[in-house]
DNA sequence: GCGTATTACGCAACAGCGTTGCTATTCTAG
DNA sequence: CTAGAATAGCAACGCTGTTGCGTAATACGC
């Protein structure tokens, strides 16, 4: 049953809206947010001054337009709060340090030894988030996200069965790292923990987005309604495995014809325009079923490519999709390129605790 | 920007969450919902306060178990509140009348002329509706709600371009029928009223969803992390549009073997069976993408032979998804039949009014 | 230089939310 | 008949955003 809402609940939702507002606006004041909001400016000043006593904000002087009083304006303190962001891919892992306005202030890279194991990476990346730790306060450290690949459980934060991984079988990697960093972690698939870096650092009109990741294997992250979509298994995204071609080959998944396999065989035969117009069809797949307006394309075996995925996509979008002038999309790289999953994975520990509420505050995960 | 919440809305949240646990059960308490809601016991007693002064719920006397006070019970009052739903289909025009409990207490189907216009819609609609607000009094009629074949823009409540209907181009539906009504209106797909519908009455274990509709083509409508998603331009849900064989027969939306057109052409020539696996393969394409546990098939051109696609999506459901033991859905038909998108419609308009909320209310579109 | 209109800020009182403390009610058990 | 247990609800409380209004700081007209 859900849970109910109490004045909690409400003082942290404006807090979180202000917060949104001053993570993507150099300064701002309260005139504007109180448009924005429909708060009155009474409410909005006590919201200014409960994150200016969190830290979160800080006054930036005054600005004179014209007659009357001058308007205090405000800005982010983005070194107020810090979260590190761990990508575990097959042979690397990829860590940063994630400030609370969405910039990555430090990152590491170190390999990982083919099928490492869960202990193997805990000592990883306890070692690195020791490290990255140092870049920060203590106090101002909020939490470490992890994004891998998947099938895994975000809810329950156990790994179900990691693609191409052998030691990852149900492991309850969460709670693992938890205990051994002190510090309270989320783990997520890495293309959920894509597109929530690109949501963070997008603002609001981001609302309906997928993150499509080409790195051993197809995955596609999803936006909807302005928060991460997970599903009811928090698996979706499974987007190489839909079917293209009825009769197509065989994927390891056990279906026939799936977009991952048909577009790997056209990359294996060095035919990347051919793997890109594959991919474009999914895309307009995706767009046709769930219409969102964002789509960005990543991974490691992407974006070598960019341009002759991006073009492809962009103009399928441009010509398959009917009714162009009212449906568009935007296809794009991420801006943060290769640390888009790692930032991402920090950027959804901190938008758990700053960012806009859907519902009432769940309990986290604490170690 | 996103709107502020206030006491308002922490009052109609908490409310509609116990409207919600009343919807679905046959009478209630106050330490259950405290307990299921996190509310103390006196907040219950508030929150039943004012749903009784609204006469949404009333008292069903005393249960005695045992030691102490008997316990008060409550139970909702069904015919408190009543929605009328439309279902606009090519040929027919079918309403319903909709009680708060989500039952269907009266229905009329009328025929509707090929390639008939908006204003024969209205006349239609404005002596259906007539006839059927003759079962409930006024004040009780919350709005009428219209469920429409697609592309349509439900935040508008604009038809955009109705499929293979000539005079349904940038229509405004909702503003005309609520004026001509007298009546606030919604306007949605098809497909989204029918999952509103199915969710409605099965409660909030029915988090992710969706519904299926063969009928004069085949789209999807979505119901994800607890509430309808419609996408950026509302127009999620193009479900038969997603190409499934790369080579196959060029279909009316300019693509090239389409979920539509293959299943069409099996279906033309007689073949259900064949029509129901292809079908089946687009319900794990979805499923993949997007995990949800519950999906519904529906429409006129697929009831008549249920069994046959029940058998077949259940079957690749089983035996297509890997890790079945983890990632299961159900998949079943709706269980008001063929008044299920009419209804949707209806509960649509309940549920914008008095279901659970997802964020601050928005200002409904009155007459 | 000075008064005035204008704009913004913030204290104080307020209504309404869920919470807490406590009392009254109504039952069973003995 | 009394004791104990479970439930209901009144009243006071802390906190939310809101409202009313006084104060501060500026530009502009005279």
């Amino acid at each position: 049953m859900d849970k109910a809402a109490d004045l909690d609940y409400l003082r942290d939702y404006n807090d979180a809206l202000v917060v949104a507002i001053a993570r993507r606006t150099d300064v701002f004041d309260r005139a504007t947010i109180a448009a924005g909001t429909g708060l009155t400016p009474q409410a909005v000043s006590k919201v200014i001054a409960r994150l200016l006593a969190a830290g979160l904000v800080e006054p930036d002087g005054v600005r004179r337009h014209g007659v009357g009083k001058p308007t205090s304006v405000y800005r982010l303190v983005p070194d107020s709060r810090y979260a590190i962001g761990a990508h575990v891919a097959r042979r690397t892992l990829r860590l940063v340090l994630c400030d609370l306005a969405g910039e990555v202030r430090q990152s590491v890279v170190t390999p990982l030894p083919g099928d490492f194991t869960p202990v193997r990476l805990l000592d990883d990346l306890a070692d690195g988030v020791a490290a990255l730790a140092g870049g920060c306060k203590a106090e101002r450290l909020v939490g470490v996200g992890i994004g891998m690949v998947g099938p895994l459980d975000h809810a329950e934060g156990v790994v179900r069965d990691a693609h191409r991984l052998r030691h990852w079988h149900d492991v309850p990697l969460r709670d693992l790292a938890a205990e051994r960093l002190g510090l309270p972690v989320l783990l997520d698939k890495d293309v959920t923990a894509g597109v929530v870096a690109e949501a963070w650092r997008r603002g609001p009109k981001f609302r309906d987005a997928v993150l499509i990741m080409v790195e051993s294997g197809i995955g596609a992250g999803l936006w909807l309604g302005g928060s991460a979509y997970r599903g009811a298994h928090t698996n979706a995204g499974e987007f190489g495995h839909m079917v293209v071609q009825l009769d197509g080959p065989r994927c390891v998944c056990g279906r026939n014809g799936c977009l991952e396999i048909v577009h790997d065989q056209a990359r294996a035969r060095g035919d990347v325009a051919a793997a890109a117009r594959v991919l474009a069809v999914g895309v307009v797949n995706l767009l046709q079923a769930i219409d969102v307006d964002h789509v960005v394309l990543a991974g490691a075996d992407l974006l070598p490519h960019a341009d002759a995925y991006l073009g492809a996509a962009q103009d399928a979008v441009r010509t398959e999709v009917p009714r162009v002038d009212w449906l568009t999309a935007d296809v794009t790289t991420p801006a943060l390129g290769v640390d888009v999953i790692a930032a991402g994975a920090a950027m959804g520990v901190l938008n758990e605790r700053y960012g806009p509420l859907t519902g009432p505050r769940q309990a986290a995960a604490h170690p």
